[in-house]
DNA sequence: TCAGGTGGTTAGGTTAGACTAACTCCCGCC
DNA sequence: GGCGGGAGTTAGTCTAACCTAACCACCTGA
């Protein structure tokens, strides 16, 4: 009774749903419908649909009028997909050229078409990386992700020292604007100042002095800094 | 009324199709449904559709019970993906370890996921180049594609001096097995022997005498070396 | 406590692409 | 010159996705 032969291979649309389905999920608990309708940007309908569809074949949870959740087999599948975009990312801006506000739909159109074998050329090519361009954690082949504890800028307080690790974006301009101001992962920085009633954080980096608004500030994942 | 404007995109489907018509229909001619249905591996009735479904979208013309031809749109099209296929195996090949016997199948999937850009990117990283890995010629980017007068192997007369140009087959065993004879494009033979009805050619290169049968010969496309 | 409103689901329709079964065209052969 | 067989087409069905319109469940606030 092992439902893992003649598995059919997940369609496009499948791998689509449970990455999202994923992402949602992912701070624990359940993905709602109109959320997932929303990320993928189809009727709420659609997501019933595809909804019992992926339960029957045993990749989700789904409790009527609450949500879905991952099963293991479908969390396996979906840490797959996610290995494969963030493969791909860091393959198309170290060897192709790409630039880190570029790359994403690139890398969302290939990830259904490339095969186990050349996602696992492309890692090895590049020394197996940890991380995407904006600073995601890949999982592992075996299917095993990084679970960093990060806190976005927007709640450190003043006076923190932080390392900026992660990007929660894929929107270009955004993210352009983030490189012109030197606010990659990796970069070192302190919390000077921040205005009251959400307004935005005075942050010091070796390169200068940033005033960072609220809605930027949520997407700049940080840990604290061991000098 | 350019109906460039608003073009939809291809579907895989529909990109298959137009790949399979021009291969069919190079040696000027239509191609058959049967053929196409043959090439792509579905029913005759599902070509049928297609072909309804491509000339209503003027991608081909369509003389019923005789056949189909690609029309210029259509021909750009297909030279398109040839393109594709073409510059992805040689990248794949010189870049990610892929061998000549394994590279179809990973091209044939990337070919309808990949942008222009990714393209052209992967072709300046190569340095343009002309052939594919079997030594076919890749079209440009403008949609030209040398027209090389090859003869096959089994038809070059006793004597004749040869450059193995192009090999006519995707079939691992087969591609294997060539590559072990040194049976490569580029190479350089003479003609030494042919063994009657239909039997083999013996051919001489740098690296030895190779017997090669009637089935292969017809797969080795060759040109007259100029000295 | 029950009345809305929001969000979720069901019902029913569309499209692309495939299939089988049944029919028709054409050509070659007698 | 007609007939038979193979190739091509038409008719009708299926599935995966999507959609809109209509209906219902749940929770919150009066």
């Amino acid at each position: 009774m092992n439902a893992l032969l003649h598995e059919p291979p997940l369609t496009r649309s499948v791998e689509d749903y449970l990455k999202v389905i994923y992402h949602l999920s992912s701070q624990g608990g359940f993905a709602a419908t109109s959320e997932i309708a929303g990320s993928l940007d189809v009727a709420p309908p659609s997501v019933s649909g595809m909804v019992k569809r992926l339960s029957e074949a045993g990749l989700i949870e789904h409790v009527p009028y609450r949500g879905v959740q991952l099963t293991t087999q479908g969390r396996r599948a979906a840490l797959k997909m996610i290995r494969r975009h963030r493969v791909l990312e860091v393959y198309l801006t170290q060897q192709l050229g790409y630039d880190w506000d570029d790359v994403h739909d690139e890398a969302e159109r290939l990830e259904h078409a490339v095969s186990d074998q050349l996602i696992e050329r492309m890692a090895g090519a590049l020394g197996d990386p940890r991380y995407d361009p904006h600073g995601a954690p890949i999982p592992t082949a075996a299917g095993e992700i990084e679970e960093a504890d990060l806190t976005a800028l927007a709640d450190a307080p003043v006076g923190a020292e932080l390392e900026l690790r992660q990007v929660g974006t894929e929107d270009p301009a955004r993210l352009r604007y983030l490189a012109e101001q030197g606010l990659l992962p990796g970069v070192a920085l302190t919390i000077t100042e921040r205005q009251p009633f959400n307004g935005p954080t005075t942050v010091r980096l070796a390169a200068g002095v940033r005033i960072v608004g609220q809605e930027l500030a949520q997407l700049l994942w940080c840990r604290a800094r061991t000098p």
